[in-house]
This record gives structure tokens, sequence and C-alpha cells, in this order.
DNA sequence: TAAAAAAAGTTGCAATTACAACATTTTTTT
DNA sequence: AAAAAAATGTTGTAATTGCAACTTTTTTTA
């Protein structure tokens, strides 16, 4: 991601009327997808997931966002009785805005909103990326071939055969979407088969 | 969608020579994802599927394209060594174009152009919510699940509790990435069950 | 720094799903 | 309209995964 964070807060400070700047700590609920208020929202920094917390009790992270990815209900129809929350797994920053809102220019004209605007479809272009690469590994059919295609997808994105897991073991199994046990007995295989090494949160591909 | 093909195809006639329009008929490959043109594709109209080719031998139907609908592996970064085919079902009209292409506007700066610009951004929120209902429907655990939530996907899109299915059965299980023959079995289930009633590929919600 | 809470790790067993190998029906091709 | 191919439907069995119920380790909180 060449989206330049840095300029982007520095020139926030032109306090545009048309965005809401707002901070969290660690496990707070950022937003939730309920009304069709086609909210947009930026994680300025810090990290946080989408998570789905299904009829029966049980929890999926559908998405994991860090600094500069986008979110918001505008990208989803609720078609299922489920409920979306966005929880922030560390201190954030977060931009909230409406997608008119942010083409409808401020009278100001601030360079806030030329940077934002020039940048979306940049940042959208990125999630469309994301999103894609979500779908390519849920579409893996075992815990093995899961945990594997998502260690690529670090292992490549870090360009490095070791990498550091962004999740705890207990929430990788949410987003991977499987039971915990058994992911943690597939590991237990995976590492028996000399297809990985791992130490704490580290990671490193053997092949 | 709102988008008018009819009024896409029409101004079409311009010739732009920045976009390229090719013609398909069923079971033709109409695009594959190898390397980097950041190409991009609208499917005009007719459906295809986006379709992985697993290193078993074994298929998967990432997505599912009707009118409209755009791709391209512009979308995608290919970081596994599986082979990506956009493969048409039925007659096909495809333009072809690159990103870059479609934002320097060709010198007769034709109306096509034009039209094209104007609707991508609302062609790409289309495809945002849809990979992010492919995402609700992979993050389902079991094939019930997974068969329950797709029929509620197909009958909200319908606005209707019966609903024909885009697919045959042997794809809808490469589609919901499940064995054939276990869905065959939890179709049966669902029957007998009350949850649904089947007649060909007639579904109707029992509740 | 203790106590409490959360995460990691383990295991047996039950439930679900994949695989394989069919028969039957429907669709497509010649 | 016959032959071939594809899709649908079925079932037994093996493999995988989920669930439950722990212990141990690490992290957080008071």
């Amino acid at each position: 991601m060449d989206f330049n964070i840095e300029e982007f807060i520095e020139n926030f400070s032109c306090k545009c009327s048309k965005v809401q700047k707002k901070y969290f700590s660690k496990n707070e609920i950022i937003t939730s997808y309920i009304s069709k208020r086609n909210q947009l929202c930026i994680l300025v920094y810090g990290s946080a997931d989408l998570v789905r917390y299904n009829s029966n009790g049980s929890k999926t992270i559908i998405e994991h966002f860090s600094a500069s990815d986008i979110f918001g209900e505008m990208f989803y129809t609720i078609t299922t009785n489920n409920e979306f929350f966005v929880i922030s797994k560390e201190k954030c920053e977060v931009l909230f805005f409406t997608y008119d809102d942010i083409y409808t220019k401020c009278k100001n004209n601030c360079k806030f909103h030329s940077i934002l605007t020039d940048s979306l479809p940049k940042l959208i272009l990125n999630k469309m990326i994301q999103l894609n690469s979500r779908i390519e590994l849920l579409t893996r059919r075992t815990i093995r071939e899961k945990l594997l295609t998502y260690f690529e997808i670090l292992s490549n994105y870090n360009l490095n055969k070791t990498f550091l897991l962004p999740f705890s073991l207990t929430d990788l199994a949410d987003y991977l979407n499987v039971d915990r046990s058994a992911m943690m007995r597939e590991i237990k295989n995976l590492k028996e088969d000399g297809f990985i090494k791992k130490n704490k949160n580290k990671i490193t591909l053997l092949y």
C-alpha cells in the first residue's frame, strides 16, 4: 500500500465537517452493521476485526483490518439475522463518513477532502484484492490446506518464509472458520510432518 | 442494479480504441488469471464462472457472474500455483480493457468512455457487495447452513420464497465448496425435515 | 506480585463430510 | 432417434472435523 497515512493525518487538521474522527482503545465496538447508513470507515492506525455472532452463539472473524484498511456496512446487504460488529484489537483511530458526503465536497474544498477522494479508488482496489484473497482462503477444503494457504499469503506479504501471526490461535481458528482444537491438532501434524516450524506466534515455512 | 446495459451497448458503436469487445459461446475460456496485465472485464450479457483448478485436480467455482458483473485479474494477487479461468456458461458478450486505459480518455472523448467511467464506481461497489455475500456463504460451517444461507440469498434477491437455481447441482457443490454426494444427501435431509421443497432446479423455502 | 482471566495445548469420542462406486435420468451430439 | 455424455441420485465406508472436557502456560488485572 503506497497510501500515505502520515500525510493523511497531517492534513486532517483542517477539521472537515463531513468526516468524523474517533479514537478507540482495545476491545471496543467501533461500529455495527445494522441500518443502511451507507457508512464508510477508514482505519488510520491500529487493528480491528469484523466479527459475526451466529445464532448458535459461535463467533466468526469475517475480516481482519489493519492501518489504511476500509470497512463499513455500505459494502453489505445484511440478509441474515446475524449481528456484525467491528471490534478494536488495540488502540485505533478511525475516520467515519458516508460515500455521498465525501463526493459532495465541503465548501472549504480542503486538502483533506482531495486527498481522501484521490485515495479512495486505491483503497477500494486494495480492499477488493483482500476480499478475493479471503475467498481464496475460505475455498480451501481441509484445515491443513487452509493453514498452508494462510501461511503462504503471510509469507508472500512479508517476503519471508518466517513471519508473525497477526492473530492469537483462538482468533485464527475463528478466521479460518474451523474448530480451535481441530486446528491445534492439525498444526501439530504440520510440525511433525516437517511443513512448518513454530515458536510462539512466529511461523517458518520449511518448503 | 440500475446500470443500463442497453444504453451501454448502444453507445459502444463509437468503436473506442481502448476497449475490446468479444463474443463467446458456451464453455469457452473468456480469460485466465496469469500475468499482471491489470485487465478488467465487464460481462455485458450471458453468464460465466471464475473457476480454480486445484493441484489435486478438483475444481472450485470461486465466483459466478451474470450481466453487468465485472471481473479480471487486476483484483487478484495470484499467490498460489493454482490456475484460474473465467468460463462462459452460455452465449456471452464481454468488454476488455485496463483500468489505466479507461481513465486515460481516448482523443475522441466518446460517450462510451464517459458512460463507462461514470458507471465503474457503481459496478465496483456492486462487486464488493457480491464478494462480501460470497464470504458470508463460505463462512458457514456445515453443508446444511451453506445450503440454507445460499437459498436465503437467492430468495431475498428474487423477493420470493420460490426461485430457480442458477447452477446445476454439480456446480452448486463446487460453489459451496463441498462434496457433491454429501450435498445431495443434505438436500434430501432438508426436504425430509420440511425446510424446502424441490422440483428440478426450482426451490421453495418452507419457513 | 498474587489472583484471575485468557490463551494454548491435549485427547477421546461422536458427528459430519469426503470418497468411491454405483444406477438412473436428463441433456446433448451425431 | 439412437448413442454418448452429463447430470442427478443413492449408499457404504473411511477420513476429517467438531465438541466437550480437561491441564498447562501466558497475559492481564487488581
